[in-house]
DNA sequence: TCTGGGGTCCTCGTGCCT
DNA sequence: TCTGAGGCACGAGGACCC
C-alpha cells in the first residue's frame, strides 16, 4: 500500500478564538468560555493566556476563577461557533474531498499524493486570512501520527511526524500524550511500571493483550506509530442525547416535566436530522456522582415526543421513584444531579421501518410535530410550552 | 478542584434459545 | 425431562474524546 498524508487540522482555543474574534477588546486578556463559576459549569475552552495561570478545560468554573480571577468570563454561543466552523470545513473542502470531521474544531484531510507540509502551510494561511481564526496542523502517514504532530506543535502549530520518525518521537513521551490513552489507562499502565511511550515499545505483542484484551493488537501498533484506520467522511449519528445538570440537587418526584423537555428537544433533533430511533435510554445522576443509565429498546421505530417520552418516564417511575436505591436527603427524598434522555439505533426516516399496529405517528401526529417545531424554530424554544411544562423545568445553564 | 454536555466504542453480565 | 455449552442480543457501565 502506497505511503498516505493525512492532515489533523485543530483550531486553537476555538471557542474562546471566536470571542476575541467578534470582540476585539479582550484581545491580550485571559477569556475563558464557560458558565457562572457560581454553577456547576466546567471551562468549555480557554485562550492561552488563562493556560498561563493553570487554566484548563474541563476545569470546575469556580477553580478557573480561583486560579485567574481577573479572566474575562465569556457565555458560549454554540451556533456562532457552528457558523464559523463550517466556513472553516468549506475551506478545507478547497483543498480536498476527503475530510473527517471529527468535532466542530477538528478535521482529518487527506492529501495523499501531496506534499504535506506545503498543502497544511497554506490551509493554515487561507484560514487565518479568510477567518481570522489560527488552526495548527499535523502532518502524519496515518491519523495517529498526523494527531500527535498537531498535538505537540500547538499553539499555531504546523509539525510533521513521518513514519521513519515515529518511534523516536513517541519514545519519550509520556503515556498519557498518545491519543487513545486517557487518565484511567495512564494510571494502570503507572501501575505496571509504565511510564512512557519508549517503555511500551519494548512489550511484545502478548503483553498488550494480556493488558488490554482485544484493543490488545492496537494498541501495540499505536505505541509504534503504526496506524492504518481509515478517514471515514461524514458519518451518520448513532445517537442524541439531552442532559441538564441542576444548580441544586432536586427531589426526584418533581423531575417529570425535566423528562418531558428534554424528550421534547430529543424528538425535535430527530426529526430535524430525518432520523428514527429504536432505544430510549435515561440516564441519571445522584449527588454523590454515581450514575446509572437504564433504557429500553422498542419493537418500532419512533421520532414522536410521545413515544419518547413515555419510554423515559416509565423507566424513570421503573427504575428511579418505585425503587429501593439509598436517599441521599436527610429528610428521606431522593435527590438527583443530573437527569438526561438519549435515544440510539438510529436509521434514516426514508429506509424500511417496523411500525406498530397502532401506529402512534398518524399523519396528523406528524403533522402536528410539523407546526411545533416550525413555530419554535421561529418564535423561540418557549412559544409553545406544554400544559405539563408550565412548572418545574428549570432554565437550562448551559446553553446561551 | 468537586467534577458539563454530547458523543463513540468497548466490555461484561445476563437471559434466551438451540 | 434435565442439564450444560455456545451463540446471540441486549442492557448497563466505563473509558475516552472534544
Amino acid at each position: 500500500m502506497s505511503q498516505r498524508t493525512v492532515l489533523l487540522c485543530d483550531l486553537d482555543a476555538f471557542f474562546a478564538a471566536v470571542e476575541i474574534l467578534d470582540r476585539p477588546e479582550l484581545a491580550g486578556k485571559p477569556v475563558i468560555v464557560g458558565h457562572d463559576p457560581r454553577s456547576r459549569g466546567v471551562v468549555a475552552t480557554c485562550n492561552y493566556e488563562a493556560r498561563r495561570y493553570g487554566v484548563r478545560s474541563a476545569m470546575p468554573m469556580a477553580e478557573a476563577v480561583r486560579r485567574c480571577p481577573h479572566a474575562v468570563i465569556v457565555p458560549p454561543r454554540h451556533q456562532r461557533y457552528a457558523e464559523m466552523s463550517r466556513r472553516v470545513m468549506e475551506i478545507y473542502a478547497r483543498f480536498t474531498p476527503l475530510i473527517e470531521p471529527v468535532s466542530v474544531d477538528e478535521a482529518y484531510l487527506d492529501v495523499t499524493g501531496r506534499p504535506g507540509l506545503r498543502v497544511a502551510a497554506a490551509i493554515k494561511r487561507a484560514v487565518l486570512q479568510e477567518t481570522g481564526l489560527v488552526v495548527s496542523v499535523g502532518v502524519g502517514p496515518n491519523k495517529f501520527l498526523a494527531k500527535l504532530a498537531c498535538n505537540l506543535s500547538k499553539p499555531d502549530g504546523l509539525r510533521e511526524i513521518r513514519a521513519d520518525q515515529a518511534r523516536a518521537v513517541l519514545a519519550p513521551l509520556p503515556v498519557d500524550r498518545l491519543p487513545g490513552i486517557g487518565p484511567k489507562t495512564a494510571a494502570r499502565l503507572r501501575d505496571l511500571g509504565i511510564e512512557t511511550a519508549g517503555e511500551l515499545q519494548r512489550r511484545p505483542l502478548q503483553w498488550f493483550n494480556a493488558v488490554f484484551g482485544s484493543r490488545g493488537p492496537l494498541m501495540y501498533r499505536l505505541a509504534r506509530g503504526e496506524d492504518d484506520r481509515p478517514l471515514q467522511p461524514q458519518s451518520r449519528a448513532k445517537s442524541l442525547s439531552d442532559e441538564i445538570t441542576f444548580d441544586r440537587d432536586r427531589p426526584a418526584a418533581a423531575l417529570l416535566p425535566v423528562l418531558l423537555a428534554c424528550s421534547e428537544q430529543v424528538g425535535r433533533r430527530l426529526r430535524q436530522g430525518g432520523c428514527l430511533a429504536h432505544t430510549v435510554t435515561i440516564k441519571v445522576r445522584f449527588p454523590s456522582f454515581v450514575t446509572i443509565t437504564r433504557s429500553r429498546t422498542l419493537p418500532y421505530s419512533f421520532d414522536d415526543d410521545a413515544t419518547i417520552y413515555r419510554t423515559a418516564r416509565e423507566l424513570y417511575e421503573t427504575h428511579i421513584l418505585n425503587t429501593d436505591l439509598p436517599v441521599d436527603d436527610p429528610t428521606g427524598r431522593r435527590l438527583i444531579r443530573l437527569l438526561g434522555v438519549q435515544v440510539s439505533g438510529l436509521v434514516d426516516r426514508s429506509a424500511p421501518r417496523q411500525t406498530t399496529l397502532f401506529d402512534p405517528e398518524s399523519r396528523q401526529r406528524q403533522r402536528l410535530h410539523q407546526v411545533i417545531d416550525d413555530v419554535r424554530r421561529r418564535f423561540g424554544e418557549r412559544a409553545l410550552v406544554r400544559g405539563r411544562r408550565l412548572h418545574g423545568r428549570p432554565r437550562r445553564p448551559s446553553h446561551a
